[in-house]
DNA sequence: GTCAAATCTTGACGCTGGTCAAATGCAACG
DNA sequence: CGTTGCATTTGACCAGCGTCAAGATTTGAC
C-alpha cells in the first residue's frame, strides 16, 4: 500500500474495502461476461488470467500472486473480459471501484497509486509480448521461472526454490508452448544441471545459467 | 473525447492540452528511459511502439493512429519503458500527466475517461497476448488485417483497402514471425485471392475469408 | 488399501516457420 | 538514364516445436 497518508487517509482507504472474499482452489474470482463492479488485492493465495476467443482459443494472460491487484480488465465496458481462478485457496479484498474513484479525487497519492497499478500492467504486458513474440521455448520458460522467483523472493520466500501453483498446461498455455515442450524443456533443465524439477516443486541451481539463456551473453 | 460535460469542463480540458507537436516520419515522440511527463493523443499520423531488452531483442508491441493516446507506459515509473516512432509524419497534442491529474480530481468524467483509456489498453494488449500465444502464421496476419482495416474504417476509411503505414519488418516483429514469413503468407493471400497486395497497397477481396482463418468455422 | 482419472514424461515423426541465399522491384540521386 | 541502396519476394533446406501415442506417476474417491 502506497506511504505518505495520513491517519483520516488511511481510515477512509480502510473503509473503501469493504469487504473480504475466500475463493477456494478452482473457483473463479469473475468470469468473461461478469459484470465489473470491483478490484480485488490478492491477500493470499494465487490466481490465474486468462481469455478466451469464441472459436475456443484460450491464453493464460497472467499468474498473481499476494499484493497484486486483478481487475483491471472489466473498467473499461463495466465488463469483465477474462477469468481470474483460483490456482489455491485464496483471499481476496474486494474494493468497489465508485469508492476508489470517490476517494481517488480526494486522495492525491491515491488517484496516483491506481494510475500507476494499471501502468504498471501495461508494462508487464509488454514484456509478455516480448517474450512470446521474440524468444524460443527454452528462453521463455528460463524467462518465466526467472520471473516468478524474483516476485515470491520480494515477498519473503527462497530465491532458488518454488513451487509451481499451476499445471504444466497452464504454464504452456501462458507460454505459448505446447505441454510437451514444457515438460521436455524442465526436462532438458534438469539434465543440464540447472534446475532441479519434482512435479511441481522446483530447485534452482543455476541462477545465472538461466539468466544467460534469456540473455545470451554476447559474443563479440 | 467524452461526452456529456459542461462548457466550462471542456474549457479546463482544452486548457489542459498545454500544447501541440509535430513529429517527422522517422522520428520519435519519445524513448524508451526518457522522463515521463506527458501522455500524447494522437491527432494525425501513425505510430508504432517497441520494447528492447538488452540483448538486442525487439518487440513492435503496437501501432497506433489518430485518436489514440500513448504515453502510459511512463506513468509506473515515470519513466519511459518503450519506444514511441512516427510512421507518418505525424502531431500529437502533449497532455501533461500531472495537469491531467489535477482535472481528473475535479472532472469526474475525465477521471473515468482515463481509467477506460487504461483498461482499454490491458484489454488490448490481452487480445495480443492471445494472438502471439495460439495463433499459427496465418491466423495472426489475418488477425492483424481485420483489425487495422476496423480502426480505420472507424475513422471513416474504407472497409476494404488500405496503406500500410509499417514495413514487412515491423509488421513481422509485431505478430512474432520473421519477414520471409510475412510476405510469403501475403503472397498466399494473394494467391488464393483474398486480397491484392502491391508493396504497403493492400485491398481486401474476401473479408468473410479472413474472418474465417482467424476463427475457423465450426466443423460439427 | 485399490482403482480410476488426471497429470506429467518420453519417444517417434512431420509440419510450420526460421535460416540462408539469390533475385526482383522500387526510390533516391548523380 | 544508369547506379546504388534498401525493401520485398521467392526458393531450398532444415530445426524447433507441435502432434500423436504410449507409459509413468500422482491424486482422489471409495
Amino acid at each position: 500500500m502506497p506511504m505518505g497518508l495520513s491517519n483520516d487517509e488511511l481510515d477512509r482507504i480502510d473503509d473503501m474495502v469493504a469487504s473480504r472474499r475466500k475463493i477456494k482452489r478452482g473457483e473463479t474470482l469473475f468470469r468473461n461476461g461478469e459484470k465489473f463492479t470491483s478490484l480485488f488485492a490478492i491477500r493470499t493465495g494465487f490466481f490465474k488470467t486468462c481469455v478466451a476467443s469464441e472459436d475456443g482459443r484460450y491464453q493464460v494472460t497472467g499468474f498473481q500472486m499476494a499484493g497484486e491487484i486483478i481487475g483491471l480488465d472489466g473498467i473499461v465496458n463495466d465488463n469483465h473480459s477474462c477469468d481470474a481462478v483460483a490456482l489455491e485457496d485464496a483471499e481476496v479484498c474486494v474494493m468497489p471501484f465508485d469508492r476508489i474513484e470517490e476517494l481517488a479525487r480526494e486522495v492525491t497519492t491515491l488517484q496516483r497509486h491506481v494510475h500507476r497499478i494499471m501502468s504498471r500492467e501495461i508494462v508487464r504486458e509488454h514484456g509478455v509480448m516480448l517474450l512470446l513474440g521474440s524468444m524460443r521455448a527454452e528462453e521463455r520458460l528460463a524467462a518465466f521461472l526467472l520471473n516468478l522467483v524474483q516476485r515470491l523472493y520480494a515477498r519473503g520466500f527462497s530465491q532458488s526454490e518454488l513451487i509451481l501453483r499451476m499445471s504444466r498446461e497452464e504454464i504452456g498455455s501462458f507460454l505459448g508452448m505446447k505441454i510437451e515442450t514444457v515438460s521436455r524443456t524442465f526436462s532438458k533443465f534438469a539434465e543440464d544441471g540447472i534446475v532441479e524439477v519434482k512435479q511441481r516443486h522446483v530447485r534452482i541451481l543455476n541462477t545465472e545459467a538461466l539468466k544467460d539463456i534469456v540473455n545470451p551473453p554476447a559474443c563479440d
